[in-house]
DNA sequence: CTTATACTTAGCGAGTTGGCTAATTTTAAA
DNA sequence: TTTAAAATTAGCCAACTCGCTAAGTATAAG
């Protein structure tokens, strides 16, 4: 195959989405962000946490690259801005799931495979 | 300390929780298993999933220790039941933060800290 | 131009993860 | 009692994670 579709990339992105939410400090970010109005700088975030400047930089390229944030340069400073519909729209869309009722009868008679 | 506070016996919960959704089979393991209506035997679920049984017995491990199972022995199959009240709670209950409205003005005039 | 600021990138190292096969345990069936 | 079935535990290994420090890049300030 020459590219993979669409529902490929739907689960590749869930499964990022997943694994960034995976770390506390990662969760963290995004309350921390969401409580300042969705938008900090690289800086601030730093600031707020006792890890190092540059291990809170790989946590935010994390969460870049699950579609979480995105950034904005401006001048030599770096924002970070919340994609709160995508947190929602993909963690949320998958625990929906379990409103929903169950597929099949529990226990059917006929237990084939 | 002699023992770990309520507040962080929580937030040790939530961690496993998020650590148990961070790997795709793990995740796909608890919709099969809802769709199912909530309880299969280890084999049914180790027969659904293209890794080894060991590997899916593992799985299974992490999802009980975070609390989203329950095993129930009888004979010599082991059954396992979802627990999608803790599911929604844990998971769902942090992603409604998000639903909230930030604590802080976006772009206070007095940028302090 | 030089220096400071704001970050990111590079790279190391201990620990965890997730796959496997082989071996073991427990219970039911012959 | 022997054999089969259901499942787990043990243990190996490659890959990834996440902490760190040091070094690099880009922009603003002096």
């Amino acid at each position: 195959m020459t590219h993979p579709s669409r529902a490929e990339q739907e689960l590749e992105a869930m499964d990022l989405v997943f694994k960034a939410l995976a770390h506390a400090s990662r969760r963290h970010i995004l309350v921390v962000l969401h409580a300042r109005g969705g938008r900090m700088t690289a800086g601030d975030i730093a600031k707020r946490f006792a890890c190092s400047w540059p291990t809170t930089t790989r946590h935010l390229r994390k969460l870049e690259e699950a579609g979480l944030v995105t950034t904005a340069k401006s001048g030599r400073e770096n924002s970070y801005l919340l994609n709160q519909d995508r947190l929602t729209a993909v963690a949320g869309g998958w625990l929906a799931w379990f409103q929903q009722p169950a597929l099949v009868n529990p226990k059917t008679p006929s237990e084939t495979a």
